[in-house]
DNA sequence: TAATTTTGAGTTATCGGTAACACACATGAA
DNA sequence: TTCATGTGTGTTACCGATAACTCAAAATTA
């Protein structure tokens, strides 16, 4: 029809005519049916962000970033939440699938992602993998400095005296886990520390579900007089078990953590934390991934690796309980 | 073709054929197109979520109770974030209409919003309203009780011995800032108490941008000893600008506010705050939507009212300084 | 065995757009 | 005036699925 040419602007329409049809979709307060139009065009000017969990700042920060990005180049963003759960995550893959959107920005549960990862790129799908990196599958990523951030958080620890720093960490089979362990590795290392590896529990970043594991770990001959919580969801948990068992942070134990809590924190500023840049995450991610829809082909995969910010609150104190 | 009855099991089909055809299905890794079938089916199953904060724990709790109850029915969320803006509110009802989505849960970001309802409406786009009612539209709704929250909130500040109790509140043209103060008002009157109208500020619920108003209260000659801070995001803005200006809180002046932080108050709890349970808002709002898509015709609208819950914490004392 | 019903699979039209092409008419150059 | 070019609009095919229909072959019944 000459309607399409009026609506995209394209070809050739003599002012009069583009009134008419203009004054008619007025009347009948017509809307172009988008699915058709994704249907002939094959792109349907959607992006679709997955995250692990939508209850999580740092996540929801992401996602802010993420579709200010999307907004400014015109696409819609399609939410999904796996909540850290690989059968979820499958179902919004296949729902990503069937939508036809034109790239995902995907922030995997763990390695074993890597199949509905591989199953995006089968059907050429753009993806770009935020947060945590997938053993086998190149992409375009936007991480954070898990490493250097767990060490300095240990560090941090260390110099105020703790010597037995539990690790309550992520699952085995994320990258950002396994980081944050070698940050905490190195961190003994370089002080000349030696670890004692029942002071580290590997269980899941959605939260702290055992709590017979932080009985184990205080139950020790030489209980930790510090925590490193591996996320900020691990170390509400943590601290909540903490209190149920009369225990007051930092008076008793120090905690730290990865990622902040967004407003919350700086009203009451509480948890010292490796705080990463989260809105960047999303913002950079997006715009990584709209280069590849959109770009020439990019032929090299590129890795963005964010630093993240050691803030020191009140969830910390010196062990002999003075500050140094 | 006869591929589409073996995906939908309709029709008659041969074991033999279905199998032969599920076979092929795995080797072309094919996946149906749901814009095609939309199209055809006039059906999305897609829902769409607009809410106006998405770094709002109150909005991401919502999100997650409305995600939950879209996926128990077998639909997907399209999310919006109108950031309290009507301009970013009617781009996402236009991106919703042109998407055909089978309904819209709504949280308007203010009174103007009636015409992006009426508009939705006008394409018989099934709408059901959450957290703020829009005078003039009929619809369903769920809703938080604003008023009885607030009069607990203030109560409890005049239970503490506080008599003159700053307001700062969301915008005029918004339901439960209106409610809110009528609580307040509500509150003083029961206690035989008058109005100061000079402590009573109205912003918008999208954060503390005006930091000259906290000024203006503070030099009164006989400035407020407590504030309401009609929800979350605009308490953490005065808590920090208190701060700023070396008060303390609650050594020197008691806060409370609408609305809790997530995870971060089980941490660490601080802020005295009439709790809403957002995780409902979002399920119930999203069930009575989905009825209305699958249901029978339904005649009459529902309105839900949920009770907050007045949690105190340490963000408020007795006026005196010592506890009551 | 013939007539009838059932079964399984193919055909066509359709949803609402857009690309590519066709073509009538106006305009300009030779 | 005649032919080439430009301009505006209409036509057709198609994207990928489904509903409704058709129809041959198989199964059932009389």
């Amino acid at each position: 029809m000459t309607v399409s040419r009026v609506i995209n602007n394209t070809g050739r329409i003599s002012e009069a005519t583009r009134k008419r049809v203009r004054k008619v979709m007025d009347e009948l307060h017509y809307i172009p049916n988008s699915m058709a139009r994704s249907l002939v065009l094959q792109k349907s000017k959607i992006l679709s962000l997955l995250i692990t969990d939508i209850t999580n700042p740092f996540y929801t920060t992401i996602a802010r970033g993420a579709e200010d990005a999307a907004k400014r180049s015109g696409y819609r963003l399609l939410f999904g939440n796996s909540d850290e759960d690989y059968v979820k995550e499958k179902d919004y893959v296949d729902m990503i699938l069937s939508t036809r959107v034109d790239g995902v920005l995907f922030a995997p549960t763990g390695d074993q992602s890597l199949e509905h990862l591989q199953q995006l790129q089968k059907h050429n799908i753009p993806v770009v993998v935020l947060d945590r990196e997938v053993p086998g599958f190149d992409a375009d990523v936007v991480l954070g400095d898990s490493k250097e951030g767990a060490r300095n958080l240990v560090e941090h620890l260390i110099g105020l005296g703790h010597r037995r720093i539990a690790l309550i960490n992520g699952a085995h089979d994320v990258s950002t886990a396994r980081l944050r362990h070698a940050g905490y590795r190195e961190a003994h290392l370089l002080s000349g520390l030696t670890i004692d590896e029942a002071l580290i529990v590997y269980l899941s970043y959605r939260d702290f579900h055992d709590e017979s594991v932080l009985d184990a770990l205080l139950q020790q001959p030489m209980p930790p007089t510090a925590i490193f919580a591996a996320n900020n969801m691990l170390a509400v948990g943590v601290i909540g078990a903490l209190r149920q068992r009369g225990m007051q942070v930092p008076r008793d134990i120090s905690v730290v953590c990865f990622d902040d809590f967004g407003h919350a924190e700086t009203v009451n500023p509480f948890l010292t934390v490796a705080a990463q840049p989260a809105y960047q995450f999303g913002s950079l991610g997006m715009q990584l991934l709209i280069e590849r829809i959109e770009g020439e082909a990019i032929l090299e995969n590129r890795k963005l690796i964010l630093p993240s910010e050691l803030l020191i609150r009140a969830s910390t104190q010196a062990l002999n309980g003075s500050l140094p």
